[in-house]
RNA sequence: GACCCCAUGGUGUAGUGGUCAGCACUCCACCCUUUCACGGUGGCAGCACGGGUUCGAAUCCCGUUGGGGUCGCCA
């Protein structure tokens, strides 16, 4: 086979399904399709499932889902579906045991492993080994005094190391670019593969994702699992984005940029050799950019998402140019979908909400009789748009002796119970005058 | 502890012998403004330390310190 030369490259993601995606796996699987994608090579999804006890279908599912919200696809490896593609498998662990025998058979025969205590173990071989590494340079790692390692335990399953290698192997790997957690490794799976006499793939350690504390992110700290920034309502686009920025930079002094650029100019050379921090803040503020400036009917999907999963609305709502116009309100303000769905809760329902400290400060008896004032002329207002609205409210202020605040923020609070809301008059054109009256009417005329 | 990796503001980074050390996030002030957010202007804050090499080091070398990782019949 021919299929690892360089000018096309094979790598692979291969995370064990432990339930969640952890963020820096989601960082290896983003930088693995980078350099496949920017390459014209292969990538390809392996599951690393040899550990039976914690494997679950639910968990491959959030590999699934996780990938496939971060827009990172896969040319080789099993599919949700069931299927798989690509001509190496089959792609779960679980599935190579005899693939697994056969090569522990063979290290044994060639007497470079040996059973012990019914274990079969590797011979280390006692030398100094080099591993040549693409981020790191050449590291030399002095193994006069290793260990034999063992490759199979004796209930008969087998270690990461020898199918880690072996799958490497008779998948074609080129280039095992995976954390830095693993450098240690390589010396091992570089025995290996020169025990089995194959030429070991390139490797590129990247730097660690650490979190704000400074220790390698662990599946224990808050927000190391992909899932939370899912939930939270992050767009892949800006969460992907933000991934990109630990441990790698297009230069230029810009720092948002799209999947296509990152494509171009994405360089395995380049990637730093120190860790970094996950800092929320700058990924929250990449998020709000995003979700600011993306095409709305780009947006309005996911947002569509957002609110049935809160329950605002249903499969059957079909008021789409009213959802499209709060949402372009709204998204000006807010940084995250969560935030986007709070913001839309009172433009969605009629019910709306006052609290107490709200009703005393904005609608008292003074606070109603000066929206009693603007009704008549709310009512009049046509097209009642933007603009029209302004000059309304304005030229009221102006022949009632008082600020346009005035009225401005006791009909937010009116309208939606709510004082910080999207910007007002475009907010009246978007709900319009029939619910504006509507609610106006209710709480001023209604309610004692 | 041993081995390995790393070291530019609080954080992410640009910088590869000669720059007033640039940018972004955060924070502060002011401006804009109907709230919030955006935007604008300005500001605080950095080359860990010590030796070399050099006419000249953030940039090269050594050491120290500091941080991180790995030392499983987990992956």
């Amino acid at each position: 086979m021919t299929s690892t030369t360089p000018s096309h490259p094979r790598v692979r993601f291969a995370p064990s399904p432990t339930g969640y995606l952890h963020v820096g796996g989601a960082r290896t699987a983003l930088f693995n399709w980078l350099y496949a994608r920017h390459t014209n090579g292969t990538f390809i999804l392996r599951i690393e499932d040899t550990d039976a006890s914690r494997n679950t279908p639910q968990a491959l599912s959030v590999i699934f889902e996780n990938l496939r919200w971060l827009g990172l696809d896969w040319d080789e490896g099993p599919l949700p579906d069931g299927r798989t593609i690509g001509p190496f498998g089959p792609y779960f662990q679980s599935q190579r045991k005899d693939i697994y025998e056969a090569y522990c058979k063979k290290l044994i025969d060639k007497e470079m492993a040996y059973i012990k205590e019914g274990a079969v173990l590797f011979r280390m071989p006692r030398k100094r080994i080099i591993v040549p590494d693409i981020i790191c340079g050449d590291i030399y790692f002095d193994c006069t005094l290793e260990k034999d390692f063992v490759i199979r335990r004796k209930d008969g399953s087998f270690v990461f190391h020898l199918v880690n290698v072996v799958d490497d192997c008779e998948m074609k790997i080129s280039h095992v670019i995976r954390g830095e957690d693993h450098l240690s490794n390589t010396p091992k799976h570089i025995a290996i593969f020169e025990s089995l006499g194959i030429k070991p793939p390139l490797y590129a350690h990247i730097p660690l994702i650490l979190n704000p504390e400074g220790s390698k992110m662990s599946k224990r700290d808050k927000g190391s699992s992909v899932q939370e920034y899912i939930d939270e309502g992050y767009l892949p686009k800006a969460f992907r984005n933000y991934l990109c920025l630990l441990g790698w930079s297009i230069k230029e002094n810009r720092e948002i940029f799209d999947i296509e650029e990152a494509i171009a100019k994405f360089d395995l050379t380049q990637i730093h050799r120190s860790n970094a921090r996950f800092n929320r803040q700058k990924l929250l503020w990449i998020n709000g950019e995003y979700m600011r400036t993306m095409p709305l009917d780009e947006l309005f999907p996911h947002a569509l998402s957002w609110l049935k999963k809160a329950g605002l609305i249903d499969d059957h709502y079909d008021n789409i140019p009213f959802l499209k116009g709060a949402i372009a309100i709204v998204r000006e303000k807010v940084k995250t979908g969560k935030e986007l769905i709070d913001w839309m809760k009172p433009l969605l329902s009629d019910q709306i909400e006052y609290n107490e400290a709200v009703l005393q400060q904005y609608l008292d008896n003074e606070g109603k009789n000066i929206l009693k004032e603007a009704f008549p002329y709310l009512e009049k207002v046509s097209p009642f748009q933007a603009k029209e609205l302004e000059e309304t409210i304005k030229s009221l202020a102006m022949k009632n002796g008082r600020k346009t605040a005035d009225y401005i923020h006791r009909l937010r609070v009116a309208l939606t119970g709510r004082t910080v809301g999207p910007s007002l008059y475009p907010m009246l054109e978007v709900l319009g005058k029939e619910k504006v009256l509507y609610r106006l009417h209710k709480v001023l005329f209604e309610h004692e």
